[in-house]
DNA sequence: GGACGGTGCATTTTT
DNA sequence: TGCACCGTCC
């Protein structure tokens, strides 16, 4: 293949240092929009192709399905573009369609087959397919590589069986779903049970503790992994078996991670672990044809929620970099040239998130033109608000023959806030898609038939066992089964083994015992076929055989669409099955429950987007919608009384607003619906109050909040609900572009305010010196003037 | 064993 | 509001 630097020549100097990026760590701080993702591309190019780097060789991690499979696509066009100009000296799209197909799949054989792109989650289990039986765990715990993935649901009524059945605690007090993340927050920052305990020296710490080790033990004797495990068993693996880690590393010698400032610390260590060989970064030096190449903006980072720490990012240049300052440094490149957003639209985003006080430095700069204003609308309630916003939408759809549907999105804080739209959009006749809700692999129907199949692959997964148990009745009832669970529990033997055996059947089943029979040989016999049949075969035998599709259609009504869906879960095994000639049922299951996005081939694409904040990270549009700027609701009520979590609000607002390449508009109402019937008087939100007043144009009277003064915070961060009438004191009334003078540091001006009520901290920019954090309680701060 | 209706709780974000 | 869970009754 003749090398033609095209995909280099294109880039910015900043690109193109990141993108010809050899050996060794390099951080890239790129913000929204300034060609993240062409940079990951064209560097994996760079590699293959003009450093001759194997493929096999390359690892790359992203964090979301949806991210991958764009990634793929793009390596995929670019390598089918070098090679159309080296073969036939003209771009891709010249050639016959014939010639296309042909060069795609010589490029897929050559070159994609051999990449690991992936999410960390698929990534690692696939890992532990190859590897998983060689850990063992410190408790003594072990899996075999037919595991299953507990999704959250499965998780937690596990966790919920062993609150109750097994440590008899009060589950309201332990409610399974919050001892789930409190478990899960303890893996993903690497700590085990024992840790864990040591580090929540309280009654109730104690308590999760021991859920947390019988969860474990829960887990594998289901033999199953929970999502987290998927990334801390080849962690562990890899410290306990220095083998297997050598294996690894020296398979993956150019490791790149994209958004990097979602990387727990887990996630870290496995990185970490695979580059340095378990060295450690300090000592470990030979980078000979190797490199660490991560990419990620901390003002984007919005899922601390999840464990996700963005301090991990803003230290590797300490940790794996040269730490030079960055003008001298080698190990990190900014990207700050944005090609998507207006300069009004930047300008408000960088005004915006100049708020923030944990943050890499880094700024934004346009290189488009000024663009439209940015709207902000204050609507009497969530239905008004939906009125002008679907409004504005047929308004600009109309005037603009450029415009299409698909071309607007309405971005909101919590899913339920896409019913008012909703209702506005069916009533004009709109075509709209709602992104996230109700996945398709979390349907009752499709959980039921993967139970089936889980069952099938992995005995010992008694979780699927008795959610389908009696799905389609079948007579065998909660009786039955707890008397086969109690002597399951009593022989410390799965479920399975207990009705697998015909003889302890009889004897446990009573006058169940007869269907009961029936159901063990039914599974048994899917059981022996698992490794012979098709995947697809086998999910055809489960649907017919038990009677699963029948019971569907004789219940089927109007507005569901089980049947429909189980159907689409069948299309789903055969596609799954022409795309990877060794599918298996158990990598069919695996893909399942990974990739559980929602994004379903649409034959209708030219639709309005509704979706969260979170969901639009990553994505671009022409024209965004910002909704429900509310106090309480944006930011969220569990972030008020919580410096980091606002900064965390205020960064997911930030990727809102960077969401929109031309028009922006910015809306709230003054009275909400809630769950119930409440309506509620809301404030509007403090990020309104933050954005740059010349760049905005209000569609109403006050639309636009003033800045906010320190009484006006106390008010409102500390309660969603605010005091109108509660008196500010006049000392500590601060307020931001305020001058002081403080006696070591000198003068200096307020750039933020934050927390509240006794934790009331002033940012203070000192020339010079550079931002510092203050209690103005506690240290002399004079005003000035 | 299963259907039905009452009560109480939840809404942040997801691999 | 709407869903999950529980108790009651057939």
């Amino acid at each position: 293949m003749v090398i033609t630097a095209d995909f280099i020549s294109q880039l910015n100097s900043s690109q193109r240092q990141a993108v010809e990026h050899f050996c060794g760590p390099l951080l890239v701080v790129a913000g929204a929009g300034s060609g993240k993702t062409r940079a990951l591309t064209a560097r994996i190019a760079n590699l293959i192709l003009n450093r001759r780097v194997d493929p096999g060789n390359i690892l790359a991690v992203t964090f979301t399905n949806k991210a991958a499979r764009e990634m793929k696509e793009r390596i995929e066009r670019l390598f089918a573009e070098q090679e159309a100009l080296s073969r036939h000296s003209k771009p891709l799209h010249m050639l016959p369609e014939q010639e296309q197909v042909q060069l795609r799949s010589y490029v897929y054989k050559n070159f994609l087959k051999e990449l690991w792109v992936g999410t960390f989650h698929s990534l690692c289990s696939r890992i532990l397919r190859f590897d998983i039986e060689k850990y063992q765990s410190p408790a003594g715990q072990s899996w075999t590589r037919n595991f299953s993935i507990f999704d959250e649901s499965d998780a937690q009524s596990l966790i919920k069986s062993i609150v109750i059945g097994q440590m008899n605690l009060d589950d309201r007090k332990f409610n399974p779903r919050s001892v789930r993340f409190a478990i899960s927050n303890a893996k993903n920052q690497g700590l085990d049970p024992n840790e864990y305990e040591e580090a929540n020296q309280t009654f109730k710490g104690r308590a999760i503790a021991e859920v947390y080790r019988y969860y474990q033990k829960g887990l594998a004797a289901n033999n199953a992994l929970d999502f987290d495990d998927l990334i801390r068993l080849p962690v562990q693996l890899f410290r306990q078996n220095a083998q297997v880690l050598d294996y690894w590393h020296r398979r993956f010698r150019h490791i790149l991670v994209d958004e990097y400032q979602d990387t727990n610390r887990t996630q870290y260590d496995l990185i970490q672990l695979l580059a340095t060989n378990g060295q450690g970064n300090q000592k470990f030096d030979d980078w000979q044809n190797r490199s660490v190449f991560v990419v990620g903006d901390a003002d984007q980072s919005i899922y601390s929620f999840r464990a996700a720490d963005f301090t991990i990012l803003m230290g590797f240049q300490t940790e794996f970099g040269d730490g030079k300052t960055d003008d001298d440094t080698e190990t990190l490149v900014k990207l700050e040239e944005n090609y998507r957003s207006t300069s009004n639209i930047l300008d408000v985003a960088n005004h915006l998130i100049e708020n923030n006080t944990e943050r890499i430095d880094k700024v934004l700069r346009a290189t488009r033109g000024t663009g439209d204003a940015i709207f902000c609308h204050r609507a009497d309630n969530e239905a008004m608000e939906a009125e002008y916003v679907i409004g504005q939408i047929r308004n600009l759809e109309l005037k603009n023959p450029e415009l299409n549907w698909k071309d607007f999105a309405v971005l909101y804080r919590t899913n339920i806030q896409s019913r008012a739209m909703e209702e506005v959009l069916t009533r004009f006749g709109i075509p709209y898609k709602v992104v996230g809700g109700l996945r398709f692999y979390e349907r009752r129907e499709i959980k039921d038939v993967l139970a089936y199949l889980r069952l099938a692959v992995n005995p010992a997964d008694s979780v699927s066992l008795k959610r389908i148990i009696n799905v389609p009745r079948r007579g065998i009832g909660k009786t039955t089964l707890d008397n086969l669970d109690k002597a399951a529990a009593e022989l410390e033997v799965p479920l399975w083994d207990i009705i697998k055996d015909e003889t302890s059947l009889k004897t446990l089943a009573g006058r169940a015992s007869k269907r009961a029979i029936a159901f063990s040989r039914m599974v048994s016999s899917w059981q022996e076929r698992v490794e012979t049949a098709s995947p697809s075969e086998l999910v055809q035998e489960v649907l017919e055989s038990t009677g699963y599709l029948a019971d569907l259609k004789s219940k089927e009504t109007e507005d569901d669409n089980r049947f429909e869906n189980v159907e689409e879960l069948y299309r789903g095994v055969v596609q799954f099955e022409e795309e990877n000639e060794d599918a298996t049922l158990s990598t069919f299951l695996a893909n399942a429950a990974l990739n559980s996005d929602n994004e379903k081939n649409n034959d209708e694409n030219n639709q309005v987007t509704l979706m969260t904040l979170h969901a639009s990270k990553g994505l671009e549009f022409p024209v965004v919608f910002l909704v429900g700027l509310e106090q309480g609701l944006f930011p969220s009520f569990r972030s008020l009384e919580d410096a980091a979590a606002i900064e965390e609000e205020r960064r997911l607002c930030y990727v809102g607003i960077t969401r929109a390449q031309d028009r922006l508009f910015i809306s709230h109402a003054r009275e909400r619906r809630t769950y119930g019937n409440m309506r509620e008087v809301s404030t509007p939100s403090i990020f309104l109050s933050e954005l740059p007043r010349d760049y905005i144009m209000t569609t109403v009277p006050s639309a636009l909040p003033d800045r906010w003064t320190t009484t006006t915070r106390k008010a409102n961060l500390k309660n969603p609900q605010p005091n109108l009438n509660a008196p500010g004191t006049h000392e500590d009334d601060w307020s931001v572009g305020a001058s002081v003078i403080h006696k070591a540091f000198g003068a200096g001006k307020v750039t933020h305010i934050f927390g509240a009520g006794n934790k009331i901290c002033l940012a203070i920019h000192f020339p010079g010196i550079g931002k510092k954090i203050i209690d103005p309680r506690t240290t002399t701060i004079d005003r000035l003037g």
